[in-house]
Formats: structure tokens, sequence, C-alpha cells
RNA sequence: GCCGGGAUAGCCUAGAGGCGAGGCGAGGGACUGCAGAUCCCUUCCACCCGGGUUCAAAUCCCGGUCCCGGCUCCA
């Protein structure tokens, strides 16, 4: 069955077809970086992520751009607020991004373009522009003249009517139509600047991501992805670019994510009701964050509340003990001579799990219903590890491989399927909990609870079972 | 004005014509020196309102109500 996508050019769900087969060219638009990433950046990113991720898991050869707007009109005003120059703050921002996502787990990109690295290819493209009647010069800068392209407002269903009529697009100077946007700006004194044919400047915020996603990706790709917020003027400014340059069509599926609210509210820089990952970072792991976010569609909006945070700490909890139980069991477990009831009903449970886990994503990357697998093999694996007195291993690991795929989508789990490094960790425990078992016998256990305190204090939690103590770690 | 998204048990989220989902929380029980984890049971007819289509609607259609977003830099 093939993977369907909703595409926010036609609005509805499609079937997804790489244009090359087997492989995924995707462009996301990253941040201008001026300040601190908060949820609503890790929002995004992360749901890219995990669309990354699992089409790599089904197979694809994906080659994933994402750029870095590393000049721009915010850019030196924050710079000019803080005294550094705009290389230097960019550069400073861009380093924090890259950290506080690596943090995040989210995978990084092949390329991460960076306009101040792509001045000639930028400065070609509008050129190409030009020479096409698409582009003209005006007093302060080049333009483009958007009445001369046919197809625009296709991806945000927006009129040109209606735009200038809506005055919300500023005349400017230098412009022919009020609804034309800006390609190259002549520097203003004391501004950053670059050489072109049209005197000294930098780019139009727009002109960066036609340039750099070509030059990666070529005159037509796969999928471009950003926030909702992008698809108008950004995304479809840069069809507008693209398509009159290439002559063709430029990007196949165009993915939106939905926005982080804050009391009904938009999260954003300007609005000031933001939590930076950093922040979040002291009090949630990430994995925490990870899954707050996926326990939404990406396409929703979601309600950033301390109350769904702690949920998706409990759920994550949750699931960690599963594998902790499962691997403790692994050290009872027998190979299968037999199965009997138990054995098939814990199969079956998983397999059907393993199902909705794959029709979920490939309905539009559902990772909140494919979720919910996870939740059903956990139980299922919970209650049989209850019912039988020695487990079967071929069930356990049945189990294992299905936590580990769907970690390895979500971006969770990887502490636990990352080979243990632990050298005499465990035989120093053990030995602790040997000690224990002896105090409890001499029912000393004033001495027994501090042995269990401190290693909990520690990250390790003993559990006192009919079968005897097991431990396990805290990985929450 | 123009585009767009919502309203699902105490809470958070999926679903989208029949099999009523998952988690959290709460209560009870099993286990237990205590703690923790886990399991079992309970949380009564969950789907904003009013019409309609249908053998069948939370899901489709029509009409309301309420909430929210975008249309300006923004992930």
């Amino acid at each position: 069955m093939a993977i369907r996508v909703y595409n926010t050019l036609t609005r509805q769900k499609e079937d997804f077809r790489p244009i090359r087969e087997g492989e995924v060219r995707m462009y996301v638009c990253g941040p201008t970086v001026y300040d601190y990433p908060h949820l609503g950046h890790a929002r995004t990113y992360v749901a890219f992520d995990v669309i990354r991720r699992y089409l790599e898991h089904r197979g694809y050869t994906v080659l994933m751009v994402m750029n870095f707007t590393d000049i721009d009109d915010k850019i030196i005003k924050r710079a000019n607020e803080t005294g550094e120059g705009p290389r230097e703050l960019a550069e400073r921002f861009l380093r924090i991004f890259l950290e506080d996502m690596e943090t995040l787990k989210v995978k990084p990109a092949d390329v991460y373009p960076r306009v101040t690295e792509h001045m000639e290819d930028i400065i070609e493209f509008v050129k190409k522009l030009e020479e096409k009647g698409y582009a003209y010069e005006g007093s302060d800068g080049v333009y483009f003249e958007v009445r001369k392209f046919g197809g625009y407002g296709k991806l945000s269903k927006i009129k040109l009517e209606d735009l200038v009529k809506g005055a919300r697009v500023e005349p400017g100077e230098g412009k022919r139509n009020p609804e034309d946007f800006a390609l190259w700006k002549k520097a203003k004194p004391g501004e950053p600047k670059w050489e072109s044919p049209w005197g000294e400047g930098r780019p139009g915020w727009h002109i960066e991501c036609s340039t750099m996603s070509s030059k990666y990706l070529g005159e037509s790709f796969d999928i471009h992805g950003g926030g909702n917020d992008l698809i108008f003027p950004h995304h479809e400014n840069e069809i507008a670019q693209s398509e009159a340059c290439f002559g063709h069509e430029w990007v196949r599926y165009w993915l939106h994510t939905g926005f982080v609210m804050v009391d009904g509210e938009k999260m954003s820089k300007s609005l000031g009701n933001f939590v930076t990952v950093r922040e979040l970072l002291q009090r949630y792991s990430p994995e925490v964050i990870r899954l707050f976010v996926l326990q939404r569609h990406y396409r929703s909006p979601l309600d950033y509340t301390e109350e769904g945070l702690m949920h998706a700490k409990n759920n994550l909890e949750r699931l960690y003990n599963t594998l902790e139980n499962i691997r403790v069991a692994m050290e009872k477990a027998e190979i299968a001579f037999k199965w009997d009831r138990e054995e098939f009903e814990t199969y079956e449970a998983i397999r059907d799990a393993r199902k909705k886990f794959y029709d979920a994503m490939d309905d539009d990357f559902n990772t909140a219903e494919a979720l919910k697998a996870l939740f059903e093999v956990s139980n299922a694996i919970n209650r049989y590890l209850t019912l039988v007195e020695r487990p079967k291993e071929s069930i356990l690991r049945k189990s294992l491989e299905f936590f580990r795929t769907a970690g390895e989508v979500f971006g969770l789990f990887e502490d636990y399927f990352r080979e243990e490094k632990a050298g005499n960790e465990e035989a120093l425990i053990r030995l602790l909990v040997e000690v224990r078992a002896q105090l409890r016998k001499e029912r000393k256990f004033e001495l027994a609870d501090k042995i269990r305190t401190e290693l909990r204090n520690l990250g390790i939690q003993l559990e006192d079972t009919p079968q005897g103590t097991v431990w396990k770690r805290i990985k929450v």
C-alpha cells in the first residue's frame, strides 16, 4: 500500500510517489537565526524528522536539505541591539539551533545551506528571472513582478485582487505593483552588503529557498515542508520564482505543520508567549518533548500546557517500564517447544499492533494513532508476563523488535537499545541486591530501604516481586 | 471581507457510515514488611445543537451555536 500524504497544494491526501524511484528529495524551511529556538520550532522539526525517519524506514534514500537564513532584517535589527555584528549573532544562534536539535534527537539534514554562502547562486537566479522578464530593477531593489506569473496563489488560494484590496501588501517606493516582492534589496548605509549587478545589497527572503533547494535537489523535487505560517507569502513566492524560472512544476508535495498554541494563541516571538527548547529541557527529557509533539497529528494545532507535558512524561514512563519488564523477563525466558493460549494471544496482539502502526504512519504520518500500537503491545506483553511462569523468548523478542522499529521511527528508546556499555556496574548492583535480600530476611528493613533509596537516587530502581528482587534503570 | 482548522467520557488525544479507540486521572481488588512496577474490575447510553439522507450516522448533507488560526516578519 502506498503512503498517503496531505498536500497543501491540492488540499487533499494523495498517494506518495517520488519523482525518482526509491529516492525522496525533501526541503524543509529552516529558521532565521536571531534568537533561541522555541517549542514551535521543535514541533515542526521533530515532525519532519519523524517523516524523514519513516520514509527511510520504508526503504527510501532521503536527501534532506534545510536552510539557514543567516542574513535578514531581523538579524540586523537584533545585532544592533546586542552590539554584536550580524555575522556573529547569526553564527551564535545557528550553533545553538544545531545543538538544540541534536539534543532533541532530530537527525541532521544532509546539507544546511546558508544564505551567506550562496550569494553567487542567488544572484544568478535573480539574473535569470530578469532575463525571462519576471523581474525588474526599482530604485531600492530588484522585484518580482507577480502578475506576470499566471499561477500565483495556487498554494495559499489567495486571489491577486483580494491581496491588493486587502492592502496588506506594502506599496514600497521601488515597486511597480503593490503585490510585487523583493528579490534583491539595495543596501542602506551601515548594512551588510554583497556585490551584485544591481549594486551592493542583500537578497530578499524568498529567493534563498528557491535558489538553494534547486541547487541541491534539482529543478523539481518531492517534498517541501515548513510551518503553516510560511504558506503565505513565503512558499507562494517561492513557487512563483521557481516555476517562472524553470518553466515547469517545481515541488510535488507541500507539507505544513500546525502551530503550537498557548492559551488559544499562536506561540511566536512577536507575541512573547514562547518557551524556548532550553527552558523545556530543564524540566523534561528530550524524549518526553518528542512524545508530547508526536501525540498530536503534525497538521493539527498543538496546545502547550504543563499538564500535556506531564501526560507525555507519564506515558513515556509506562513504555519504559514495559521495556524494563521485558528485559528482566528475558533472564528467565525459555525456548518455545510449544505455545499455549497466552503465546497465541500475545503474538496476535503484537501482529495486529504492527499492522496498526504501519497503517497509521502510511496515512499521512499519523503518529498519534501509531503510538497507540505501542501501548497495545505494552498491555499485551505486561499481561503475558503476569500470566506465565516462564515466558517464551521468541514472544519477548517479537515485542522488543516492535519497540525497536517504532523507536527508530519516533526517535525514542535510543539508550535502551544501545549496547550496554556498563562494565562491572551491573555486577555491583547485583551484589547490593543480594546483600539487601539478606537484610530483608533478617528483617533489617531500615538498612534495606536505605540501599533501595540510595540506588534510586542513582537511577536504579529495585522492585520486590514474589520471584525475587529485580532492578531497572529509570529512563525518563 | 477572503482562505483554513476545530467542538469526542473527569482530562489529553485518534477515528470517520455498522465492529464504539489509546493514554492519563479517579475508585476498588490481587501482589506486598513498606515502596515500586504490573495485572484484574469500575468510571452509568463519549462524540456541540436542530433537521435530513440511510436498514444503519460521532462519521455524509443542510442549517445553527461556540472556539481558534492565517491573510504583515514568523516553524
